[in-house]
DNA sequence: CGGTTTTCCGTAAACGTTTACGATACTATG
DNA sequence: CATAGTATCGTAAACGTTTACGGAAAACCG
């Protein structure tokens, strides 16, 4: 089956009326629109997407872009596969795809949306890995194209976005360890200039400050986020002047191997020093299981996706009250580790 | 910036010329193609991918098509990431963009696929995650769209393929753990018609036969591919009437919940029951150290992307000896625990 | 029964490209 | 200088849809 032409002159209609009955227009006798739909499903026509989508002007395509290669994400194994599954089961309902725009590592981000922009990839994309301060932002902006964040930025330009909480996150750590006694307690966060860092690491300061502590430059740890980077992490803390007694790590990514390295050099979590993390399917078998901030990752791509719908002018209608800007909230589970 | 017409008219010249300026065709004066290149970049502009991919019938866009959800894949994020990274190398020299075609564990893989080819979404594509028996190469080779699959298939319809070494895998571990003089060795592998799982069992049925052995009923473990799972495969283990000695692990996912849940039955991996797995991210810093098979992701990428442009019409001249199929191999890596 | 509305469908014009074809001016050649 | 060849560019026709518009037939109404 090529195109609507053949399909048409098969059924003896015009090419028109095919066009209406298949996309459900409401001027088409409903015997007719059956031929149509029946005819379609038996010879396994499909709208050729080039041309629809030249024509109207959008694509039927979310775009979530993200970067490959194996340490960069920052997000663990299954963090990502999750979300989507949660953003999929709010799009399906609405015909539209997800397809996941994959950022190589040798290449720069922000040129990478510029093409895919402007090649009017997608009708509306969804970023994560939100930089302090993120051009693709005002890249997408000045487009015009509908996008919201995972995360938050320092740059602004008015878009909706979902975060989790990691100032929440950071206070109740830190309240938490301090309450427990401990007086040095070490940060862990990746490299690089994101967003969620930031935060989490000024308002652990102010947390530290209430209680007349800080946070003192030989207990900050940054890494790669991996297990490799948290094996790294482990020498570091024990390579310090006067160790920590506690740590909080913002990712999710680093704790199997902080463990490990940590059990090499003598010291138990828990005992002989605290660690609060983030929940994982790697982290959840941990001994002494891990204390840690969880969320549930199909809900949060769920919330994603009725947002995105919210922007886009011709699903809005279906989401008044979306949420446009959400600190999502996370659980702490108590653990053995701190 | 709207459209070629636009850009044409700015630079004063016809639209026919700023295109094959733009696409580097031969009868252009060098000074014109200059200026056209210098205004395109200077006004952003871009070719619009509807009207091109209409116009010529491709999109310049190659899917790598994968189930999403948190638990179905088989393989961890950071698998396909890796692999992901090094498939993209090879198509940036190309012009080409590679997508994830995410589908979502509710919809049917092949209702899914049959989509995305009528609507004409992708040059080409790269299936994983093959089952025994696997109507989407049907459907493809039906289309005639270009693909190759990570995976063999009872299925086959010609097409290309890059596989895991499963066998060899399957063979050297069993012939390791016979030698150590195991007489009891279980099988851990995923739930689902998965064609790597049957030609692992296949081969490791094989080996132990030759030695006298066999596969008991009892030592046949499978889960889903997470830690989860991992977990409950400990749980089964110790419910066995005559435990196995050693068992060995198809999947890279389960290998730390097999940990936790054995060493929480107070056995010990390498001591008191041989492990034997596949590498991965997460399992580097197991304590005993893994006995694991190992294979560069990024090799594996490249190798996939390579493959795939051989069966492109207008890129294979460029891949002239790519590999058509090739059983990718393994490295053993010893490790403590088995 | 005349007029008005409604229902349904065909026609044709976009959407933004690429490219076959033909036209023009210039260069080379004898 | 005439002719053939070459370099460069403009014109217009596709590609497969969707949709504004208009028209014919049927239904409705007083």
């Amino acid at each position: 089956m090529k195109g609507i032409r053949q399909l048409a002159e098969h059924l003896d209609i015009s090419i028109g009326t095919v066009s209406r009955a298949l996309n459900g227009k409401a001027d088409v006798n409903e015997e007719t629109r059956r031929r149509v739909l029946e005819a379609a499903a038996r010879l396994g026509y499909v709208a050729n997407q080039s041309g629809r989508s030249l024509r109207k002007g959008s694509t039927g395509v979310i775009g979530f872009m993200m970067q490959t290669g194996p340490e960069i994400t920052g997000q663990g194994d299954t963090f990502f596969m999750s979300v989507f599954d949660g953003v999929q089961t709010v799009f399906a309902r609405h015909k539209l795809d997800l397809v996941a725009l994959l950022c190589s590592s040798d290449e720069d981000p922000d040129a990478y949306l510029q093409r895919v922009v402007a090649r009017g990839f997608a009708d509306a994309i969804i970023l994560s890995a939100t930089r302090l301060h993120d051009a693709r932002f005002e890249l997408l902006a000045r487009h015009g194209i509908p996008f919201i964040t995972l995360g938050r930025s320092q740059t602004d330009v008015g878009q909706p976005w979902i975060d989790l909480d990691f100032e929440g996150m950071a206070e109740i750590a830190i309240e938490r360890l301090v309450g427990n006694g401990h007086k040095h307690i070490g940060l862990i966060w990746p490299y690089g200039d994101l967003n969620l860092s930031h935060l989490f690491v000024q308002r652990a300061r102010e947390v530290l400050g209430r209680h007349g502590l800080s946070l003192e430059d030989q207990h900050i740890f940054r890494a790669t986020p991996s297990e490799t980077g948290g094996y790294g992490v482990a020498r570091d803390i024990m390579a310090c002047k006067t160790r920590p007694t506690a740590v909080v790590l913002v990712n999710e990514t680093l704790v199997t191997g902080l463990y490990r390295g940590l059990e090499e050099s003598g010291l138990t979590p828990g005992k002989d020093i605290a660690i609060v993390g983030r929940q994982s399917l790697q982290a959840q078998f941990l001994q002494p299981s891990l204390t840690c901030f969880a969320l549930s990752l199909r809900d949060l791509g769920i919330g994603l996706a009725e947002t995105l719908l919210s922007v886009m002018p011709e699903y809005q209608s279906h989401y008044p009250d979306a949420t446009r800007r959400k600190v999502w909230p996370m659980e702490l589970i108590e653990g053995k580790s701190g």
